[in-house]
DNA sequence: GTGGTCTAGACCACC
DNA sequence: GTGGTCTAGACCACG
């Protein structure tokens, strides 16, 4: 499990954890009922706060990516492949409707968009 | 010129306030030198406090989408067509950076994000 | 008497005025007791506030500048061509002193400053 | 890091802020990373509101000065000391400019000038 | 009338 | 604890 943080985003570092964790997860690189680190551990690595640790956790599981069990730790969630898609498109479109709204509200027209993002894509 | 504020939104007041005038000034909906109403007018019409409106205003002459006479009150600034469309996309590449950062965390291809957005771009 | 408003300037229009009078008196383009146009006809020419005018031409005669007469208009206060100089080096160290504490606040040596100031003097 | 307010100048306060702080950046006086007092504190200390403490801070982000983490505080930007050089002439020359045109509005010549400037820089 | 500055005090997100 | 946002209300400079 991989997790970079960048202090000079703008992003809260929970929100970076948790999309890195959860990439991870839908992109199958993490398997079902891997026993992820004690956040104590996570967050000594990273050298944050365990508190913001726990709140991307919490987060994981809320959106059902990983399961707590009591006493024993944080587990990834059993996800069959077609479920792994599905929360991936859940997470993209979500937030693709929103980026779409505000490239239309500039009047940026469909061609326009793409062509930006073939450029910017990259590799 | 429209201003709709969104008190469900998760983006803070000024900023909404923001983009939309910046986008009525780049698609050139407000011509140039156009006076835009006095803050405390928009206060009122929106039921928001003037220092979040002077908020909005600040930023916008910042990226010089507006400039101010003390005393008379705040206009377009001049922009030749080719300017409004330099800061047309400044605004959209400063995102979309961002956005395909996201979107290539998730493991998602050129291929399938173009043909996402063809699917939700709409009309 | 010529006088140039900039409406972009971050300078209050009256001292744009004060700054461009009290230049030709000092500098003796104006003569003793030449008589200033009346505030209503210069408001009209630059197309401002007569309120504005008046502002400038009491801190023209606070300043010694000019004289009034009550019902016969404002005129060039006479000054010897020794006065004109004092005058004017008044204004000049009033300010130069502020300038250089800003400067040398910021860490300019004597020489660097020079050296800058002869290279945007221009002409 | 020291600030001076005075309440007899005509500047604002959190402009006379961000001059001293910036200046002693550039100078090198504060060193990259350094982390700024919280606002509150400096509030406090200088008698003044968090607000206007927060504007000044505000503009040294903007210009590149400082950098925030929120919920950690702010900090002073690494700067190469060329950069730093960089920054002090962009500060310089912003004010330069305006300063000179105004002694040639006066008549002064730039020997005339620089003799007065030699006389009254001092140390 | 306009915008510019400053204040005191509040609630929130983040750590 | 930190900074981010918003509020209501005040006084000033400018026109």
């Amino acid at each position: 499990m991989n997790i970079i943080i960048s202090n000079t985003s703008d992003k809260p570092i929970y929100q970076q954890i948790f999309e890195q964790v959860s990439a991870q997860i839908v992109k199958g690189e993490l398997e079902r009922d891997f026993c992820l680190p004690p956040i104590r551990t996570v967050a000594k690595q990273l050298r944050i706060s365990v508190i913001t640790v726990k709140k991307a956790w919490e987060e994981l599981e809320h959106r059902g990516f990983i399961y707590t069990m009591v006493g024993k730790g944080c587990f990834v969630a059993p996800l069959l492949p077609g479920e792994r898609a599905t929360k991936r498109d859940e997470l993209v479109v979500e937030k693709l409707k929103k980026d779409i709204e505000y490239y239309k509200g500039l009047g940026l027209t469909l061609p326009e968009l793409i062509e930006l993002i073939r450029r910017y894509y990259g590799s």
